[in-house]
DNA sequence: ATTAGCACTCTCACGTCAAGAGTGCTAGTA
DNA sequence: TACTAGCACTCTTGACGTGAGAGTGCTAAT
C-alpha cells in the first residue's frame, strides 16, 4: 500500500479533522461510515486511515482506539481542506454593537477584544493594546499633588497615557509646573524618544542651557518612560476567557476518560501557566505583528514545549504607518480552526476600523467575506 | 461527657488545627500524641476530641478518619487561640525594598502589592487600588488626535487618571482647546462632582452662560466619567497569585486522594470564577473598607455559597480622610491564618506608608508587631 | 479495488479481597 | 474520677481479576 495522498483519503482526513474538533472523540471507521453516509464499507475506510496514519497525519492513542489528527494533520486541515466559517451576520452586528457603545473609552477596546474573542471562540483570547512602533512624545502635564511631590501625566502619540510621581528638590507652584510643562511641550511636540534624546544632549553642551535643572530632571523621566514603553512594547499582554478554554472537553476528566484525571488537573495549570506567564506566547506577538494576515501555530510547532498541546491564531490590527497590535486565540489543537480564524479576522478588522476612525482615516467595510 | 470547652481541649484544638493547616491531613489521636510528645495516651486524646466535636469545632470526613476543623473551629482557633506569626526581619526588608524600586510608577504599586501578598501568603490575593471616598476633579487636558477627534485625559484629585475619546461638531486647533481646558482648569480645581454638577447648572440658567457650548460638552464628559468613577469604586479588583492557591494540596488529586480527582478540578474552576468573576468578593470589599484592622471571614461564613470552602483576610489600607483601598488574601478555609493575617496587615501598613508620603502626613514606623 | 468475517488488543466498569488506618467502647487501674 | 489498654468495628485504598465492548488489522473471497 504506497503512502499515497489520494483525493480520497485527503476527504476523510477532513471528516476525521472536522469530526474530531467537534466531538473530541476518537474518530473510528465506523462511525464516519455512519455519520457521513459513505458508499464504502468500514473496512476501506480502515484501510485509508492506515495509510493516513503512514502518511503521518493521523494517529492513535492506543491500538483498539480510534484516529485523531496529528499537528501535521491539522495543518494539512488548515492548509488545504478547511471550509471558511464567516461569522453570522447576527454574530457581526452583535459585535459591531458592544464595540459601538464603548468607541469612546479607548482603554475598554483591549478588554471587550478580549472577552469577544474569547465568547465567540471559546477558548482563552490574547490581545495588545495598539502602540505605535516607536513612540512619539505628545503631551506632558505636571501636577502639583503637595509640596515637592509632584504627579507627572505623559500622553504619547498612539494614545497611551503613562503616569510616575517625582519628587522634587524645592517646592514649585502649580503655575511654576505650568511653565515648564508649557516650555516642554512646545520643544518636543511630537518628536520621538531619540530626537528628544539629541535636543537634550545638544542643550546641556550649551554655555547657556535652555533648560532649567528642574527641566531637565522631567525630561529624563520623560526619557526613560518612554524608552521603558519601547522595550515593554511586546510584553503587554491582555488575556482573557481562561474559563472558556477550560470548559472545553480536554480539561473536563468525565467527558475524556481515556486518560486520568490528574492528567486533566495537570493541563489546566499548564494552562493557566501559560497565560499568566506569557512566556511561549511573547514570541509569537512580533512574529504576527510583522505579518500580514492570520497566522496558526499547531501544537509542537511552538518552539516552547510547554506549548505543545496548544494552538494558537494570531492577526495582526491597526493602521498601516500609524498604531498596531495583536489580537488572538490560544486553544487545545483540537480547536475549530475555521471558526477561530474568522473570529479573529473579523475582530482584527472591527478594531482596525475603530483605529483608522480614530486616526481619521477612512473606513473600510466591516463586513466579512 | 459535658461538652465543656476545658483548658486541655482548647490546647487539644489548638494542635488539629495546627497540624491540619500545616499538613492538609486529618489528623489522627496518635498522630497528635507522636508528634507533640502529649503525657497523656492516644485513647484520652480521642476522647476529647469526641468532645470537641460534640461541641461542633471539629468534624471527620468518615468514620475510620482523623479529625478535620469546622469553620467554628477555624473561627475559635482565630480569636482565642492563634500564635501571631510576625513576618521575619528579613522578609520585611525584601518586601519594602521591592516597593521602594517602583515607588515613583503608581500604577505598578497594586500589581505589586497583589503579587507579594501572593506569593508570601502562598495563596491568592486580591488588591484594589487606593481611591479617595469621594472623587475631586484636579485636573483636565484636551489633546487633538485629528480633526474633530479629541482624546480627553482626567486626571483626579487621587492621582487616578482617565482617558476618553471625544468628537466635536466642528474642528479646533491645538490651541483653541488648550483655552477652553485652561478655563475649566480654573473654575473646577479641586471640586466635587456633586459642585461641578451645580455649577453647570447654574450657569445654564444664565441668560449669558460663561461656558461655550463646546465646554459644557467637554464637562458633560468630564461629569459622566467621574460619576462613573464613584459606581465602580468597590469593582475595579486586581487580583494575582491563582497558581499560588492552585498548588495548594486541596487542588492536588495526588495529595488528597480521600476524595475523587474530579472533585479538585471543579474546585479550580470554582476558584477561577470566584477570582474572575468577582462575586463574593465585591461585597465584602466596601465592608473592610468601612473596619478598622484586619477582618476575617471563613468558610461558610460568607454569604455566597460558592465561597463555602474558602477563607477571605482582608484589611483596608490609605491615608484617613484622603484615599483608601483594600487588600488582602483568598484561600481555602485550611490556609494559614497567622501569616496571612501578618502578611496583610504589614502589607497595608507598607502601602499605607507609600501614601501617606505621597500626600505629605508624616511617615509611621513601618516594623511590625 | 472492495468487503465480509474474525481474531486480536486494549479500555473500562465492576466486583472482590486483604491490608491498614482510625475510631468508639468496654473493662480495668491508679 | 480520670486515664488507659485492648479490641471490635467501619471505612478507605490499592491490587487484582473478569467480562463486555470498541475498534482495529488481516485474510480470503468477490
Amino acid at each position: 500500500m504506497a503512502a499515497i495522498l489520494t483525493e480520497r483519503r485527503q476527504f476523510i482526513l477532513k471528516l476525521v479533522v472536522q469530526e474530531f474538533i467537534e466531538t473530541a472523540i476518537p474518530v473510528a471507521s465506523e462511525t464516519l461510515v455512519r455519520k457521513y453516509k459513505l458508499r464504502v464499507s468500514s473496512a476501506t475506510v480502515r484501510n485509508e486511515l492506515a495509510a493516513l496514519e503512514d502518511l503521518g497525519y493521523l494517529t492513535q492513542l492506543h491500538i483498539s482506539a480510534g484516529r485523531i489528527p496529528t499537528d501535521a494533520g491539522y495543518r494539512f486541515f488548515v492548509e488545504n481542506l478547511m471550509d471558511r466559517a464567516p461569522l453570522s451576520p447576527a454574530e457581526q452586528r452583535t459585535i459591531r454593537h458592544q464595540f459601538y457603545q464603548v468607541r469612546s473609552e479607548l482603554d475598554q477596546w483591549i478588554h471587550l477584544a478580549a472577552t469577544v474573542l474569547a465568547r465567540t471562540a471559546q477558548n482563552a483570547s490574547v490581545v495588545t493594546p495598539p502602540r505605535s512602533y516607536q513612540s512619539r512624545f505628545k503631551h506632558l502635564e505636571l501636577i502639583a499633588i503637595h509640596d515637592t511631590t509632584v504627579l507627572l501625566v505623559l500622553v504619547l502619540h498612539d494614545g497611551t497615557v503613562k503616569q510616575q510621581t517625582l519628587t522634587l528638590d524645592t517646592a514649585r507652584s502649580q503655575e511654576d509646573l505650568r511653565r515648564y510643562s508649557a516650555r516642554i511641550n512646545e520643544r518636543c511636540a511630537d518628536i520621538s524618544t531619540s530626537q528628544i534624546e539629541e535636543l537634550v544632549m545638544r542643550d546641556q553642551q550649551r554655555e547657556h542651557p535652555e533648560f532649567s535643572d528642574l527641566e531637565q530632571q522631567v525630561l529624563e523621566v520623560i526619557l526613560r518612560a518612554m524608552r521603558q514603553f519601547e522595550d515593554q512594547i511586546n510584553e503587554e499582554i491582555h488575556s482573557d476567557g481562561l474559563i472558556e478554554m477550560l470548559s472545553q472537553p480536554e480539561f473536563i476528566p468525565a467527558l475524556i476518560k481515556a486518560e486520568d484525571a490528574e492528567r486533566a488537573v495537570e493541563r489546566m495549570r499548564c494552562a493557566l501557566e501559560i497565560l499568566t506567564s506569557g512566556r511561549g506566547l511573547s514570541l509569537l506577538i512580533p512574529q504576527a505583528l510583522a505579518s500580514e494576515g492570520v497566522q496558526v501555530v499547531i501544537g509542537g510547532e511552538h518552539s516552547e514545549d510547554e506549548m505543545r498541546e496548544y494552538s494558537v491564531v494570531l492577526s495582526r490590527y491597526g493602521v498601516n504607518g500609524a498604531v498596531a497590535g495583536v489580537l488572538g486565540i490560544i486553544g487545545p489543537t483540537r480547536m475549530s480552526y475555521p471558526r477561530s480564524i474568522s473570529t479573529v479576522r473579523y475582530i482584527a478588522s472591527v478594531m482596525s476600523d475603530l483605529l483608522r476612525e480614530l486616526y481619521g482615516v477612512e473606513k473600510r467595510s466591516l463586513d466579512q467575506d
